[in-house]
DNA sequence: GAGTATGGATCGTAGCACTATCCAGCGGCC
DNA sequence: GGCCGCTGGATAGTGCTACGATCCATACTC
């Protein structure tokens, strides 16, 4: 397969697959001339991965090229890469220097993951992500504990309890790690998204326009 | 309160509140001299509430803009507003042109919809952001349909139910709004970050290193 | 064998979110 | 009451990201 059919076959166009070969994203084709090289359809796969990781899980070229090296890594397992997942999610809002009351809050947030009886690494980025969560409700005169975090570690915690279920059960390391960094990102979206129709679903029943066929969508200026 | 001491309430730099002046997020003080103006608590909140949008939420400033016009409309009911901010947070990884299947899957969202009993808008952002993941799923080789996201609907379902219960009680619509904006975002990324926690919590016990003390976690190059 | 396409390298670009500079005008302190 | 620094507002510039455009010698196509 030439450059030009990989990109109809992902819809990128070429310089976009250029730009992913020099960052490394993509491994390089099978050189068949100076000028020639013949891409199969891993790369194919590769690009679709790439592109479900940045248009649906938002990241940054720079985190899906740390990814995908830890993917295409045999020597890491897939609670390691589920690990460089994680770290990518939760660095997404992270701009280095934080005010201290963050740190503050970590304890907070130690004591309720030991209340649930979840063992994590306590350099779970995750766990600084929730402190902000904490000390942003705050700073906004919200006089909550962590306690408002409970109903959702116990959703969180049903789904995750199933989800790890599911998988891996091919038992091949390619397709088990492949199957949890696709999970991880996308049923995050799909899970916001649905928690938002349902967030209207009710929101209708409770202060709803009384006649939902005349329900009126915004658009947003912009 | 003077714009340095404003800056210093916040944490925010002078060029970046006179930033947010410009475009519109920030109402502007009261002129007491032609180079002199007082602001006041009301404008420490609205920043902290930019900040906790676009740090947290991640939404850009164009999108922030909005969100805090919607609140600032006294003629918008509450679901109205959250009309708003679910365009808005679906809306982040949206870049325009998008394949037809998108456009073939929604009716398939639409029915799990009606088949949840969930009374949602046909224009639901949401429901194109749900469609948009399962095309996703299945380019990348996952032979899946609507109930994949069965499990996730119903966790939302409870968690949406037991929010909007929550929601609204002090019955002032400015508290209201605002409250409805906030949590919906925020418990938006604290529910994404339990979901990492409890994922890491059951893969230690499915993949995981045998010695959790030596549990490493990785940085990536970056 | 003429014309077009190819891969690789280099440079350029659009958009976003600030940031720096400039300017006249006020304030406050001696 | 003089002066220096700070004020708010306008304009232009910056750094970053994710590409896009151009150029080149070479190779495939017809």
């Amino acid at each position: 397969m030439k450059m030009s059919e990989l990109s109809a076959a992902t819809g990128l166009a070429i310089p976009t697959i250029k730009y992913y070969l020099r960052e490394g994203l993509v491994p390089p084709g099978v050189r068949t001339a100076r000028n020639q090289a013949d891409y199969g359809h891993d790369h194919v796969h590769r690009l679709r991965l790439i592109r479900a990781l940045v248009e649906v899980g938002e990241l940054p070229i720079s985190t899906v090229a740390a990814i995908v090296a830890a993917v295409d890594d045999e020597t890491r397992s897939t609670h390691d890469v589920l690990g460089v997942v994680h770290h990518a999610l939760a660095l997404r809002g992270a701009h280095g220097d934080e005010p201290t009351e963050v740190d503050d809050a970590v304890p907070e947030i130690e004591a309720l993951l030991a209340d649930l009886g979840w063992r994590v690494s306590p350099r779970a980025p995750a766990v600084r992500e929730l402190a902000r969560v904490l000390v942003t409700l705050r700073r906004l005169g919200w006089e909550v504990g962590t306690e408002v975090f409970r109903r959702y570690a116990r959703a969180a915690d049903q789904l995750a309890a199933w989800e790890l279920k599911q998988t891996g059960r091919s038992g091949r390391r390619a397709e088990t790690v492949e199957g949890a960094v696709v999970g991880t990102v996308l049923f995050e979206a799909a899970l916001a998204a649905l928690r938002r129709l349902a967030e209207e679903h009710h929101s209708a029943a409770r202060f709803g326009a009384p006649e939902p066929t005349s329900a009126r969508q915004q658009e947003p200026t912009g």
